[in-house]
DNA sequence: GTAATAGTGTCTTTCAGACAGTATTCA
DNA sequence: TGAATACTGTCTGAAAGACACTATTAC
């Protein structure tokens, strides 16, 4: 069976896939390393509605299985194996965000892997992961916290710490206050409470 | 009504989205500028067939509506705005790849639009225009001719002219020619014909 | 010869890396 | 006071921008 485009034929005579997205939602804990969020050993997804845009599916999808409220996701690429999922022919589209820890609800079925040993995820989610890191690595890399994980104000050693678990690797330390002052605002009030000197508190510029 | 998710549920109960692809075909004719490839004003696309890959339905479109053989389209993005498509429920996957303006039919319907001076063309595919050129920009800064678009062997000057066209701007002759030389690999031969010192021929490296 | 093109030398600026130094706080 | 943290000064090396210079060809 062939079947023909042309601008006016209905398309009901289309045989149609089911469209899927699924999301990695990134997070960096309090000390802790750059994770994902998981559910049931894979990342959170379903399929569209109609009328509904794809945003909207991932927030559903976060909202009904991890209890998310607030992002808006990312298109990373489209999984369009037809072999992929063993329910039929579906396309997925794959989303990433990054969430502060503080905003997860805790009473939920979701957890949190660390990106840097993740065990095989059902589907190709590890494919997306990766694309996900890349993604938020590249974004830390040209301003300071773009994905707003830190609350405001912060210091600069509070900026570093966060930016060396987003990238997984050690940062140096006066490159980086260098790179990253004149993108921030200095408020003129100064941490209190820890040993040391006092550092400037900033807000993101 | 509402569709509920569940990893059992059959997908037949779920209304579907028609799937299309559309691209951007980009390319420079010798001497010219960074142009598109358009069929009726807008980019070819096609929707997708059941059992087939995206860039499969992609390929297709190409070859049925311009002629065009042997590429490896890139996905760019999802358009997803349900409203987008008067014929119905309708979601396009945006792809782009180049191509050698000597690979192009000329017996066919398809025509080049420069990039740099592009009218209004029909759905959102000026947006897609806009994500190839930046994607392709992207990729010659770091490379020389990685979408292959030259004959080799060439010079650097031929080099130089193909990567100012990509770029849509000037670029220094000499800082290119020390950041090209060491990812090109040199034949030995010289150019003949023209005029001035004959220039090394090259390979990509 | 002149015009045109190919290719090189080198100075300056910029910026990352590296490391050492000074400054200010807590215990 | 010493430990810890914040912040600055400065040297070095790599790379881009800019410009001038030499080299080799056609006419």
């Amino acid at each position: 069976m062939v079947y023909r485009d042309s601008f006016h034929k209905t398309l009901e005579d289309y045989p149609r896939p089911s469209v899927a997205v699924d999301t990695a939602v990134l997070t960096v804990p309090p000390g802790g390393e750059l994770a994902v969020v998981i559910v049931s050993n894979r990342l959170p997804g379903t399929f569209i509605h109609p009328g509904e845009r794809l945003s909207d599916a991932v927030l559903r999808s976060l909202r009904e299985k991890a209890g998310i409220e607030g992002l808006r996701p990312r298109q990373l690429l489209v999984f369009d194996d037809p072999d992929r999922d063993p329910r039929g022919w579906v396309i997925s589209v794959a989303h990433a965000d990054a969430i502060p820890t503080r905003r997860l609800n805790p009473n939920r079925s979701h957890y949190l892997l660390p990106v840097a040993r993740l065990d095989k995820l059902d589907y190709a989610h590890n494919e997306i992961v990766e694309l996900a890191v890349a993604e938020l690595r590249a974004d830390y890399v040209a301003a300071p916290d773009p994905a707003q994980l830190l609350e405001e104000p912060f210091t600069l050693r509070e900026l570093h710490t966060l930016h060396e678990a987003v990238a997984g690797e050690p940062l140096q330390r006066d490159t980086f206050r260098r790179a990253m002052v004149p993108m921030l605002a200095a408020t003129g009030e100064r941490s209190t409470g820890s040993m040391g000197k006092p550092a400037e508190l900033y807000r993101r510029g």
